[in-house]
DNA sequence: GAGTGGTCTAGACCACGCC
DNA sequence: GCGTGGTCTAGACCACTCA
């Protein structure tokens, strides 16, 4: 039993079975020996074993099963979002679904809120609001083959979608942007920024969030062709399923116009 | 002592702990009480309390120092990588210390490793290597104000980048693709992918990354005009550090043109 | 040296999955 | 009912910080 305490024991258990999983020694999907094994393997008390599995849940390698058992955890399929959906296709807006279907995958939605509400003051400020003005907010709920994979709220200013579609509780032909073309907004850009943070409990049991898995927030500002922010989506999705795309063109002035 | 076990006490100890920090009751950077204070207060035993404490720590919320006591988390200053980087200045290509420096920020870089070897079948994948075809690695530690924030490795096909200053530990001016231009390489557009995912023991060590903070990946690959990948950058960096941004212009095709 | 968290043990009981 | 992990306790010793 080489265990013995420069570093401390769970550690060391922790990384022997890192280092066995990352080997190959057990395959995703595949059961780890039982906690009382373990225990008795490496001549350690359970609970210093727990600790060792803990930490290799925490760093998204193993999920553990009540009642079950300890398992090298799998990995789901990943989706790619492509930032496509601000360029309009001949058959109109890209939505949730039509993009889903390109990969041969079911999107569906379900509305979970569309409310008139004093904006969280984050999205006050990223549509430039006077104060005390209200915005109409859409809630909802992204699927994939019929399981939630993905939070995404929309903001938009009360002054331009109160009354409108935007603050029905319907699904929008042509998504959001073929709703705001249809209230004569000319589109001129977005801005998008990607970050990560742990999920909060919530989201968590919300999107079945694995442990030891954070979450992609990805909010998205769409200003018109005068640059007045009209819309700001935030969604959270857990990163172990999706991936952030762009394409971007590469200007090399310097090598032609300069 | 409302602590009954619906929900295990660890978990009722953390909801108390999370409500009392995202109050305010605790403001970032104000001690916890300690442990065995926890302990009594609620009547439970200290190893209970440590359970608690370390749920709060994996979302992120709460800091531990061994000997000093726990703390609520301080946000750290958040550093957006604008992807100007592919947009050429006038006074040329921007790189990590310029694109700081405009933020009035001190930005530098260790180059760790410049050498030829045999690419990871991801990097050898993005770039479309045929078998047994190396390449040459650059990986770089970048820091802001002398504290290391990002790892970022570029590869780049051996056929086309050795023995040129790409294979060589220097500084290059204009970055990346300052070099690439330099070699009659006219650039044409780059594909991005942001993803997210816990980091492993050594990313942790090497940016000192807190307990309950996941990274960033960042995967730039490079093309030229006639879409032939020549380059692949491939950053991690702590996610509570740095947010990803992009414009992107609408294509209101309908609006328009149709 | 006092106080804090880090770890570990031995033992217990509970909750869940499954046969 | 058996085996699994989930939780909890009482008590102990260690390692670190700070006065």
């Amino acid at each position: 039993m080489g265990i013995t305490p420069p570093r401390s024991r769970y550690q060391q258990v922790a990384e022997h079975l890192r280092r066995a999983i990352t080997a190959g020694e057990y395959r995703p999907g595949q059961a780890l020996p039982s906690e009382s094994q373990l225990a008795q393997q490496f001549g350690l008390n359970r609970t210093t074993i727990n600790k060792a599995i803990r930490q290799l849940v925490a760093e998204g390698l193993v999920v553990v099963e009540h009642g079950r058992g300890s398992y090298v955890r799998e990995q789901r399929p990943v989706i790619h979002i492509s930032a496509d959906y601000v360029t309009r296709g001949a058959d109109g807006w890209p939505t949730w679904t039509s993009e889903l279907a390109r990969e041969g995958l079911s999107g569906s939605q379900r509305i979970r809120e569309v409310s008139v509400i004093d904006p969280p003051t984050e999205i006050a400020g990223r549509l430039g609001l006077e104060d005390g003005e209200q915005v109409v907010v859409r809630r909802r709920l992204l699927l994939i083959e019929d399981e939630p994979v993905q939070l995404a709220d929309s903001y938009y200013p009360a002054r331009i979608a109160a009354d409108t579609e935007l603050a029905r509780r319907a699904k929008m032909r042509g998504g959001e942007n073929g709703a705001l073309e249809r209230l004569g907004i000319q589109l001129g850009f977005v801005d998008e920024e990607v970050s990560a943070r742990m999920p909060t409990p919530d989201e968590a049991g919300l999107l079945k969030i694995p442990q030891g898995t954070p979450v992609l927030r990805h909010v998205r500002v769409t200003y018109d062709r005068d640059g007045r922010p009209v819309a700001v989506m935030a969604a959270v999705m857990a990163a172990d399923r999706f991936t952030m795309r762009y394409r971007l063109p590469t200007s090399t002035g310097g090598g032609e116009q300069e």
